[in-house]
DNA sequence: CATGAATGAGCCTTCATTCAT
DNA sequence: AATGAATGAAGGCTCATTCAT
């Protein structure tokens, strides 16, 4: 009754999507996740058929997480629509969640593969976005511009680091944020 | 008084900047650029130490194009707040610039002293920003939150790749950009 | 007086043939014959100490249905000469055990070991020939130039892949067998 | 005026066909060919592409070597035919020659390409042997016959290892090959 | 200034072998 | 008997760097 795999195929993918967080994709070395799993490299090969089959197996859970999940939880816990998009922007772009999605947006602008995957998912995001915004305003390009907006706003965040005079960053994104929802 | 010389110096640093530009910084290797210039790799250990000396200069060049560059030239042109904004976004975020700055943006999550570059960058951007728009606004926190927005739909817009149904992207900035800027 | 019980053990070695055949030495590889069999390799140390150990093996059987076998069911069926030289060849380098012969005598000439089992085994095969081929021809010597060709011309026969005019390669070779056992 | 190249190209592609003659292509690795010039590895890629890319460099120079050079040189001297098919085989299979020949056999028997390159040099070495022996023998299928039984003579030799009573090897080989170009 | 050549570290991948179950 | 998992030693290839010319 050991554990029947010292280290799973999960574990691998978890460390790759760490490392991919940290360092972008040419960081996702097999010798480094394995030395960071305690294990010897030949390992991985025992689980994934080469490193092109972990990158894809990593992109396939990171989109799984930042889309289905996200989403059945933000409505599973319902509120108004302002709750709904802080709550999405929140969990979309969780700390873990926030540094995967930059570095993939990253990685796309130089692989369209992996391009099309951030489309998809970004849709499915906007998707999301408008129609909750959809639902405090009435014009469908105001809308959008918000939407945009607010897109850009939750991407730029760990984007952009420079000082707000008096006020945290955080205070301003409020501020921003109200600005977006306004009347 | 003499003309500053062209010298092969800045070829190098110009294809550095083009490869960032287009494959990140790991992109940046110097056979690859060797090669782009039509010249044997050795000859790159002439006019740099090593690779590091070339990406310091890079980013040397890029820092001043950025900032020094841009502002001396929209402040020469003139104009109301909202061509300034415009116009410096237009001259920030050339296609050229761009694609440099999402980058060392991108770079500068790994990479303490990028970061420390890249702060540098977007403080005085943001400082012009809010000069600017500050003469259009009474309330500094509006201000700020403002130029968040500003600041974040510029550098996103080349990071989210969706459809806006019956608009066009740049319809949808307009729009954004409007908003921002509103009374 | 239990039937030799076909175990496992014989179909590793079974395989290893096939795939010596088919790739020469360095293409048995315990993972491969183990796929082919619908079986782990880790199996494969149960009944083998180790990959030479199999290779002996197999190496083993090859030397016994070489000689023996052959030997024998030509033996027992009877016939003139030439159709005892024919047979013997037929079955000697029937396409299974042709294919091993020439992987064999390839290996033969990098490994001593392998080089003097070949050697055991043909110089039975000689013999054989020289009896039979013997009962022909009185001259000793003439029998030793007779038995060189049958035999070069047996083994070469898979190696030389030439047109021949208006002839076929069979048609050639009964040409020859019988320039080679003519009076 | 120092050495222009310290390991020219044409170096690894003897050191090359030396190991490969000696161990068969698996064993023609990069790394061991360098050690054998007293070169780094890392070299071999200044002048090759990869790996591919020697095997078929020295393909060429064992395809040109094995016919253009040793036909030029055969009928450069002269002499009747019984003299030409000797020296003939003895240039085609000179120590050297036979054990790449050889090697390539072997290989062409799991390589298509390689098969087809052997094929185009045996049709040559046949086409040759052809005239020789035709200028001989007037009936085509007996020629044909006998310049299979040479061919396959030669080849053979350093493929079977066995004793010939009170002659030598070389003896037996003169008896057989008197017998071949017999009236 | 620049080239041709070479070095060596590092990474991906394969494979014989081992080990616990 | 056999499996899933892991190890470690190669071996191929890339690339920053060096060096002699």
């Amino acid at each position: 009754m050991a554990p029947p795999t010292r280290t799973p195929r999960g574990k691998w993918i978890e460390q790759g999507l760490r490392t991919l967080a940290a360092g972008g994709p040419d960081a996702v070395r097999i010798e480094t996740l394995a030395q960071a799993l305690g294990v010897s490299k030949g390992g991985f090969y025992w689980h994934f058929d080469d490193r092109r089959a972990l990158l894809a197996e990593m992109l396939d859970t990171w989109e799984q997480r930042s889309t289905d999940e996200v989403l059945e939880r933000v409505e599973g816990e319902g509120g108004d629509p302002r709750t709904k998009v802080q709550r999405a922007g929140a969990l979309t772009f969780s700390k873990d969640l926030l540094a995967i999605d930059l570095a993939v947006r990253d990685w796309s602008r130089r692989d369209p593969a992996i391009a099309e995957r951030l489309r998809r998912v970004d849709e499915r995001r906007m998707e999301y976005l408008r129609s909750v915004i959809g639902s405090l305003r009435p014009n469908a390009d105001d809308v959008e511009a918000r939407c945009l907006l607010a897109f850009s706003l939750a991407i730029s965040n760990d984007l952009i680091n420079t000082g707000h005079g008096a006020l945290e960053r955080a205070q301003v994104i409020e501020l921003a944020l109200t600005r977006i929802l306004a009347r």
